[in-house]
DNA sequence: TCTTATGCATAATAATCTTATGTATGTATT
DNA sequence: AATACATACATAAGATTATTATGCATAAGA
């Protein structure tokens, strides 16, 4: 999603993460929040964006819910039960990944 | 190299940073070395390791001495002038990647 | 003797993303 | 009227990165 290749596998965490605070967001809808967020740092691309929902929705992470507003097709997706489960997981597995790539790079957070 | 996918891409950031520490170091010390500072929290494989190396080396990041000690093979890699300039680089990119993922993920971090 | 540790390497496969392309509607600009 | 841009979905080809499995070789310990 950007020169960086850093943002690799951390789609997922994003997109359960806001969906977890918004409810319920279509795909267009969450490439542009992202964006918005980031100050435009991050760009989620389609080609990256929709086969993760798929996949998620899949996974029994999201429910769809398919709607026509302003005669174009939205898909909303929302969290499962399973889905919140998963968000935390994904979020608590973001911090551990900080905490340890800090006392990789940083010494003066190096653990114990 | 670990159950959580976010460390995907984060092992050129990972050698270089070490050796950009260390002044030189040998494949295996640095899995180890990774291993000790994270208290076995992230286990890189040889299978990503040395075809890391091998790539860094061919971009003119690294350069190899070949040592024999104890009678088996060592090869030591050190940052070239270029190399230690893309270290200054990648950590300045997992700054922003700790910092936009704080804005996605955690509101009080948002930015502006 | 057999396992574990040290030390390198690569091939097959999997996961994830980029780039390119396609469809369709609506709005703004020239 | 024509062109560009925004909205909204989708997928296929290719690249990148990593996992898993395997191989070679030496040394130390049970």
């Amino acid at each position: 999603m950007k020169s960086s290749n850093l943002y690799k596998g951390s789609l997922t965490t994003i997109i359960l993460k806001l969906l977890n605070e918004h409810d319920k967001m279509y795909g267009y809808e969450i490439a542009q929040k992202v964006k918005e967020l980031t100050k435009g740092e991050l760009k989620i691309t389609e080609g990256a964006l929709y086969p993760s929902l798929h996949k998620l929705e899949a996974e029994g992470f999201l429910d769809v819910e398919v709607l026509k507003v302003d005669n174009r097709m939205r898909k909303y997706y929302k969290l499962t039960e399973e889905g919140t489960r998963e968000t935390v997981k994904k979020l608590s597995e973001l911090e551990q990944y900080i905490t340890t790539m800090r006392a990789l790079v940083n010494p003066k957070f190096r653990i114990g």
